[in-house]
DNA sequence: TTACCTGCAAACTCTTTGCACCGCA
DNA sequence: TGCGGTGCAAAGAGTTTGCAGGTAA
């Protein structure tokens, strides 16, 4: 149930078609950073993706990943998140809409699937809400 | 129903006693800046308090308006919070348990009471869940 | 050749901090 | 008088931008 629907693992040119087809160049950086952020890291701050680009491609700079970054959010492949407890954004790359569980012990950032929760309210009579977002705060038990 | 439950407007001595309750020198800066937050303004953020400060109370250096908006969350008389549409933080002077709803039209953010949502999820079979927080996207119908 | 992608550095915004001054208890 | 709050400026973190050079179509 809060097993994270995780994009599975594209390889090269399956990352180079999904970027083509989102009209991105796929250029080496492009497709790195893809490879990562899309299959292999958990919500991902800029930060670890730098990080991670330091020990696996050489001499990207900060400036790209964040162009990068932002690309990725604005063709729809990523989600940039900002979270009350972080004061920097992190990407999600689980782009079915879905929900957030912060465990409070380890710090991690989970997915909830959206129908493991059933929310009902009442102020939907006065407003079209396009949108819920809910950040459950909580520990293992 | 989404009326706010906003904090009714207090009077200079009764936002001293307040303050002195909760362990603050009250300092006229701070005074000041609680009339402001806890009375007048609406999800204000650091910048929207220097504007009032600067019209309202001669000579307010940013930092005060910092270090006494942390104070005040620190002692539990506002809370800082942080929105995805938002890169600042705001800050809430409504400390009942609430949620939020963005009205995308105009930005403005308002208060949700508790009981306004009824939210299950069985997410709560694996973890404790301390807290849940509910952002809903919207416009007025 | 040309378009555009990258790296670098500087700039920008938000926030915090160090320090000297000042005022109130 | 002394503690502590304030103002100022500088520093710090995260992020964006401008420009020159390079690379791929």
């Amino acid at each position: 149930m809060l097993v994270p629907p995780k994009t599975s693992c594209l390889n090269i040119p399956e990352i180079e078609k999904l970027l083509r087809s989102n009209k991105v160049q796929p250029s080496a950086q492009r497709i790195a950073i893809c490879r990562y952020v899309l299959c292999e890291a958990d919500h991902p701050t800029v930060e670890d993706v730098k990080s991670w680009a330091d020990k696996n491609f050489p001499r990207m700079s900060l400036a790209t990943v964040y162009n990068t970054l932002n690309l990725l959010a604005n063709v729809g492949l990523v989600r940039q998140l900002r979270f009350p407890h972080l004061d920097k954004a992190v990407f999600d790359a689980n782009m079915e809409p879905h929900h957030h569980l912060i465990d409070d012990e380890s710090g991690r950032i989970i997915d909830v699937p959206i129908d493991a929760v059933n929310v009902e309210t009442n102020i939907s009579k006065t407003y079209d809400i396009h949108e819920t977002s809910i950040i459950f705060n909580g520990t293992r038990k």
